[in-house]
DNA sequence: ATGGCTTGAGTGTCAAGA
């Protein structure tokens, strides 16, 4: 089973790139991030048409979340149970027994802005939340953009982002919440190039320069991570023209 | 130096992203 996930910003723009992506690598599900699209315009017939059946949370302009799955979709849940958000930033469902968790998590604007404080109660709530879901799903897979480069060896210049948004300590010991979980990061599972990113800036030749940040992550339970045969993230959509800022990350579970 | 790109909304130019 291929898991991805791809923070697409704008689903209106890169529905090319997807698609592409999809009759390229052919994963089992694909998570998107950002498609900043209401539900009545998302794409649900040419993506069906690719073979995938899709479930959406979306609103106009922002955020918005979606599951793609050739399987189907089961139990689907929009938001975090309990933590009442406007901001459409959770899907979940069940695809084959898998319990998947679609995540956008804010971005926090700076470290003591008001937004950072968003940030971090709706990382409690979602660590809160996942506490319970573990518990009832043995195979559970946590994939999108989390907004956090949770180690230096994520962020391309560490001096320069220390403290800073994204890196910063409390967010930091948020993701290591997670993980307390007993979920893997299942990129580390694996050898990795150094200076691996799923971001970059698209300013100032970003790519080009590899001026990058991992803040892209699929979290695994330990019987996922047990079977997880590989990771990694595919730069090739971020070389495209008017790339998403994000590159997917697919992981193989065996 | 708080900008530099990109998107959506909407037709001015700004908010938001990371």
């Amino acid at each position: 089973m291929k898991l991805a996930t791809w923070n697409v910003n704008s689903l209106k723009v890169r529905l090319p790139h997807v698609l592409d992506w999809l009759a390229v690598n052919r994963p089992d599900v694909l998570c998107l991030q950002e498609t900043k699209t209401e539900d009545k315009a998302f794409p649900y017939a040419e993506l069906l048409a690719a073979g995938y059946r899709a479930v959406h949370d979306g609103q106009k302009t922002y955020n918005g979340v979606a599951l793609l799955a050739r399987g189907e979709l089961a139990g689907v849940q929009c938001g975090i149970p309990g933590f009442a958000d406007e901001q459409k930033r959770v899907i979940a469902a069940s695809v084959d027994g898998v319990r998947l968790i679609c995540a956008y998590v804010p971005n926090g604007q700076a470290v003591g802005a008001e937004k950072y404080e968003y940030k971090l109660r709706w990382l409690a709530a979602l660590t809160d939340w996942l506490r319970e879901e573990v518990q009832h799903h043995s195979r559970l897979a946590l994939l999108g953009d989390y907004n956090i480069a949770p180690e230096d060896r994520d962020v391309h210049d560490p001096q320069a982002w220390r403290g800073q948004i994204l890196c910063s300590e409390a967010e930091r010991t948020a993701f290591r919440q997670l993980l307390a979980l007993g979920l893997k990061d299942a990129f580390r599972l694996f050898e990795q190039p150094e200076k691996s990113f799923s971001w970059w800036n698209y300013r100032q030749m970003g790519f080009r320069r590899n001026h990058g940040l991992r803040i892209d992550h699929i979290l695994l339970s330990p019987s996922l991570a047990d079977v997880c045969r590989a990771c990694q993230i595919d730069k090739a959509p971020r070389k495209l023209e008017r790339p998403s800022d994000h590159a997917p990350v697919m992981a193989e579970l065996g």
